[in-house]
DNA sequence: AAATTGACGGGTG
DNA sequence: CCACCCGCCAATT
């Protein structure tokens, strides 16, 4: 596993409840800018395998970027249930819940 | 080895 | 807001 991979699984770990991250965001804070499309591979190939809360990384406007209906409706319903509002086109507040980590 | 493929993103109109 | 277009980059074809 690559290093760049370690570290987005670690940010990924590290988004508090409540809160999200986007794709670009967690490439760039794992070194990357632009590498918000392996974020997207890495969540597909190791987001179970290591029980990532993939449902809290959304894209840069704040949708849920899943194409698959049925993944939709369960990101949704996760976040709901920790508390972040989802709207009925399945976007989220980003600028009220987005996750700046500070910097330790 | 070349083309295709995304749970992306920024810029433009 | 929406629709496009284009750059990005590694895994798969």
């Amino acid at each position: 596993m690559t290093p760049f991979t370690m570290r987005v699984i670690e940010i990924i770990r590290s988004i508090p409840e409540g809160a999200v991250m986007t794709y670009g965001q967690i490439a760039e804070l794992a070194g990357s800018r632009r590498g918000a499309r392996q974020v997207v591979r890495i969540l597909h190939s190791s987001s179970r395998k290591y029980g990532l809360p993939w449902h809290r990384v959304v894209n840069s406007k704040g949708e849920i970027a899943l194409q698959d209906e049925e993944g939709r409706r369960m990101q949704a319903m996760y976040l709901r249930d920790e508390g972040v509002p989802v709207d009925d086109r399945g976007r989220v507040d980003l600028p009220a819940r987005q996750y700046i980590p500070g910097p330790d």
